[in-house]
DNA sequence: ATTGCTTTTTGATTATTATCAAGTTGAAAC
DNA sequence: GTTTCAACTTGATAATAATCAAAAAGCAAT
């Protein structure tokens, strides 16, 4: 998928703010293991994830890493509440695979919303359509499903995940030890 | 506060549209336990919550109640997904005291977005301040801490709120038994 | 094939929380 | 003040997952 197509599956934009949008945005590879985002640091682009896996983390005190979610190809990436704030983020965002995206950075997105009328109409949609839409969903999984309802659902969602991300990522999204994921896979809980 | 104060709180309106976003307000009064929001209904409203407390809740299978969210005064309240979607909800949401608020209509709303960019930039940010800012940490809270932290955590947003909901509603959010919410109460966890 | 390293699995014990059951407290109605 | 009902607390047992320890499996490099 290509940026133009991917603009034109949130909400199709009239030609010329298509091309002014596109223009801003910067076609990117980066290899397995390279940050992102580091903790600390203000979100600064929005990426179109179009090829490869990232996942979403953070340290807590003891030094542990706590993963929050993974994205696997043709996502939007970013960390949401720094991106919008411009003030330091909570999480690191890390490639798991060697990846293809798309980035736009912040004072242009804010330029192109001020600008384009269609744009901010176009914005709307894309919040509500990757993540105003998983939100909901998201906390009631987390808030009321045990850990192994929640990897059913994160391998229905995720369908190549287990050959793509490790045992103990996971367990660490579902927030078991991977001894506990372990047991859940062989059928044994 | 009013709606005039609530509006410029987010970002301030030139007053011409301002007067336009007003006129499609209604200003509401509803009893204790007033359903704003039935499962399975489409969320006609988005409502500004002037002095009051709701909760968010959805019934499984088994018939059960599940708390997803509280709000107390001066707050936000819709179901953002069936909200901007207009498809059916999956949640109930549910007046827990007498309560004052205003209300906007869907169409209205979406009108108002189309009609100003001024309006689709103010809209924006309200995403921002009442729904993107919240969520991360939300989930990280549900992934990563424990009941008895997640409840302290709900005391200092709240600091009203075990006067003004039930020990069952907040074990329901809480995802513990009303049993375990009360040993964590009175410090035996 | 063998080495070294990482990931995953298995087993035994311990800690945590749910469940079940019974009691206590508190507030509103009479 | 006492009845009534709902909300909350307490105790004993059972279920669930964490922890600790060790073994097995997978995989890349030689």
């Amino acid at each position: 998928m290509n940026i133009t197509t991917f603009i034109n599956s949130i909400n199709p934009l009239p030609n010329d703010i298509l091309e002014d949008v596109i223009s801003h945005f910067q076609h990117l590879e980066y290899p397995k293991n390279y940050f992102l985002l580091k903790q600390g640091r203000p979100c600064k682009y929005l990426w179109f994830l179009v090829k490869g896996s990232v996942r979403y983390f953070y340290l807590d005190d003891d030094g542990k890493e706590n993963n929050v979610w993974f994205s696997l190809d043709a996502d939007v990436v970013t960390d949401a509440p720094s991106f919008t704030s411009q003030k330091p983020s909570n999480e690191n965002i890390q490639l798991l695979e060697d990846s293809e995206l798309y980035a736009i950075e912040y004072n242009h997105l804010k330029a192109l919303l001020n600008k384009h009328h269609a744009f901010a109409l176009w914005h709307i949609t894309l919040i509500d359509k990757y993540y105003i839409s998983q939100i909901e969903d998201r906390i009631g999984d987390l808030q009321f499903l045990t850990a192994k309802q929640r990897y059913e659902k994160l391998l229905a969602q995720f369908p190549s995940i287990s050959n793509r991300v490790s045992l103990g990522h996971i367990a660490s999204y579902l927030n078991i030890t991977q001894e506990t994921l372990s047991r859940i896979r062989s059928g044994k809980l």
